[in-house]
DNA sequence: CGCCAGGCTAGCG
DNA sequence: CGCTAGCATGGC
């Protein structure tokens, strides 16, 4: 086994990564003490996490936690660049809400979560995860990717525990539409598995990341279950395009009560709107601030 | 019990 | 094109 850390200091912004990895953004994490998602009173703040990367034959299991002052990590591979990847610990968070308008509500959202980090998911798992977000809460999300690596994921032996790796395109696409609806996915099983099918076949969700914003997001949505919403959150939290803006139902209300001039009445020109009300480059990152803060109850 | 959840697809005009 | 009915499931 290999084990390191990672000094938070070091980090332009810091960390907090909790908030990162329980806000919605990603639904590749589990937390070992079952508290995931909790509203808990009593809690330190330094569970352990853990997630598997591919790693040729293999997938490699990642623990990490954050504990005085440190990202402390075990795997039984070097996990500094695979955390710095999926955290986007080389984003400058100073720099980002410089770059970001001044309203309130983005403030309010960013002091109360202060060092939270957008996540670069692995793409395909992106893909994925938000085919399954559609009219669903974030809770059940995350259980449904539980449900689908237990079930269909290889099996990954660390320190003497089973884990489960993800579900490879391959998997999934040869995965019934009734077992996965057996797995609690209701009508978007055959999304899932139409849309492993064409990855299996060799359409390259990651391919969008060479395009331009609006290219990329109309060529994500050739995948089944995935419209305008879900391609934005593949290109913000898997692809790197962080002025991205997904138009969710809470993002929505949102700008009706705080920029209702950025309402146009479709996704298109709403999107461009919003993302220049909220600075361009770094539009993402002000809409995840906020949909968390507002998420978990706060105003 | 009814309502709703990080929406999408198919089919209509 | 734009619009909308229908859609599975579980938690409150």
């Amino acid at each position: 086994m290999e084990q390191g850390s990672i000094e938070t200091a070091t980090l332009a912004g810091g960390i907090d990564l909790q908030s990162t990895v329980e806000s919605g953004q990603s639904y590749l994490w589990d937390r070992e003490d079952g508290q995931m998602y909790e509203q808990e009173s009593a809690y330190g703040g330094d569970a352990w996490y853990w997630t598997t990367v591919r790693n040729g034959e293999d997938p490699a299991v990642l623990r990490v936690r954050q504990r005085d002052g440190r990202l402390e990590w075990e795997s039984s591979i070097d996990a500094d660049p695979h955390l710095r990847r999926l955290l986007r610990l080389d984003d400058d968070l100073d720099a980002i809400r410089n770059a970001t308008p001044g309203h309130a509500v983005i403030e309010r959202a960013s002091d109360e979560y202060r060092g939270m980090r957008l996540v670069r998911d692995p793409p395909f798992e992106a893909l994925i995860s938000f085919i399954c977000s559609a009219q669903m809460r974030v809770g059940r999300i995350h259980s449904m990717q539980q449900a689908l690596r237990t079930t269909l994921g290889q099996q990954v032996r660390f320190n003497g525990k089973i884990y489960h790796a993800y579900p490879t395109p391959e998997q999934l696409a040869a995965t019934s539409e009734s077992t996965l609806r057996d797995l609690g996915l209701g009508y978007r099983a055959p999304y899932v598995q139409r849309t492993a099918e064409m990855v299996a076949a060799g359409t390259d969700p990651a391919a969008a990341r060479d395009m331009a914003y609006e290219e990329a997001r109309e060529y994500l949505t050739q995948f089944v279950g995935v419209g305008d919403k879900v391609a934005d959150c593949v290109l913000l939290f898997s692809l790197d395009f962080l002025e991205a803006v997904p138009l969710d139902t809470w993002i929505q209300t949102t700008i009706e009560e705080y920029f209702p001039s950025a309402d146009r009445g479709n996704y298109a020109d709403t999107s461009r709107a919003i993302r220049e009300t909220l600075g361009g480059e770094y539009a993402g990152y002000a809409q995840t601030y906020v949909f968390h803060y507002l998420r978990s109850g706060n105003e």
